[in-house]
DNA sequence: CTGCGGTCCTGAAGGC
DNA sequence: TGCCTTCAGGACCGCA
């Protein structure tokens, strides 16, 4: 689910809520979502949160890691008093979709009575112990590798669309289907042009482009869809859905042009894009 | 190399 | 009411 700006937020809010804890037990409630010895944390400290595209890394004071994948529904949601009984099944609140309850799959205590509920409606995210801080093969688009030259030299070294280059997380990290097609529009840049075709300037307006809506998206605090899929730890909501500029916008008016927003497959997502304002 | 469709899952929404 | 299709912030795999 969640895409760059997302799991950051995710990141910031929960990092000064966990560090320092110590994990006391681990409810794994669907077997398949946790890969690995939880006892390799039990009793242990986390020290930091760190993040690598869409990927968490929880860090532990005897070198292992919690490394988690919330795909597309994945949530993270901190609980002061997780025995409180308005977390258990029969409470009304808990039939909710977005707080703990019906779509939570594993459950992380603290010694200090609080924890950490992590719900998947779709159950694709994971959990995995590891002794490295797992990170996707591409540069994160926060990082100061992620420069104008290299991402140029990607551009230029492909014949893929430039709509699957953005998303592609073995070249560049964290940029999923809402903010590729934003972006894309904010360079206006057809979606399924091949990415080599892409004239310098346009690769310089993209280039912008996606790191203007990455930090938009930041600090919107994240997506919040129609679906509620995403949530921040304490159940609140992000704000970036209001500023969409043609990501679920199909039918609607361009905000430059006033055509309207056209719709499309491309590896099967839906691609969004104003047919006037971004050249094929 | 590129793209496409199926796969892992669950649920909401819309057409008939 | 019910049934069927499509769609959803991700990513992997095998096949053309």
């Amino acid at each position: 689910m969640p895409e760059l700006p997302e799991v950051e937020t995710i990141r910031l809010k929960l990092k000064p809520l966990v560090i320092g804890k110590k994990i006391k037990e681990i409810n794994i409630l669907v077997p398949k979502q946790f890969i690995g010895q939880k006892g390799l944390i039990i009793n242990k400290t986390i020290t930091d949160i760190q993040r690598s595209g869409k990927l968490f890394n929880i860090v532990f004071n005897n070198q292992q890691f919690l490394n988690i994948h919330l795909k597309l529904t994945g949530q993270l949601l901190f609980a002061k008093n997780i025995n409180h009984p308005v977390y258990k099944n029969e409470i009304p609140l808990a039939k909710s979709k977005i707080m703990p309850g019906r779509t939570t799959r594993i459950i992380i205590y603290f010694s200090d009575g609080s924890g950490l509920f992590f719900n998947d409606l779709r159950k694709f995210g994971w959990m995995k112990i590891s002794n490295i801080p797992e990170r996707p093969q591409g540069i994160d688009v926060l990082s100061p590798n992620f420069t104008f030259q290299y991402f140029t030299s990607l551009t230029n070294s492909t014949n893929k669309s430039i709509k699957l280059l953005l998303m592609d997380q073995e070249k560049i990290a964290g940029i999923g289907n809402i903010y590729a097609n934003d972006s894309l529009f904010l360079a206006k840049i057809h979606p399924q042009r091949p990415a080599k075709t892409l004239t310098a300037k346009e690769i310089n307006n993209l280039y912008l482009g996606i790191k203007k809506i990455i930090n938009q998206g930041i600090k919107d605090q994240g997506s919040s869809g129609a679906d509620e899929a995403f949530i921040l730890p304490d159940g609140k909501k992000g704000n970036h859905q209001k500023h969409f500029l043609v990501y679920q916008k199909e039918d609607q008016p361009c905000p430059n042009c006033k055509a309207l927003i056209k719709r499309l497959k491309q590896g099967g997502r839906s691609s969004f894009y104003c047919p006037k304002c971004q050249n094929l």
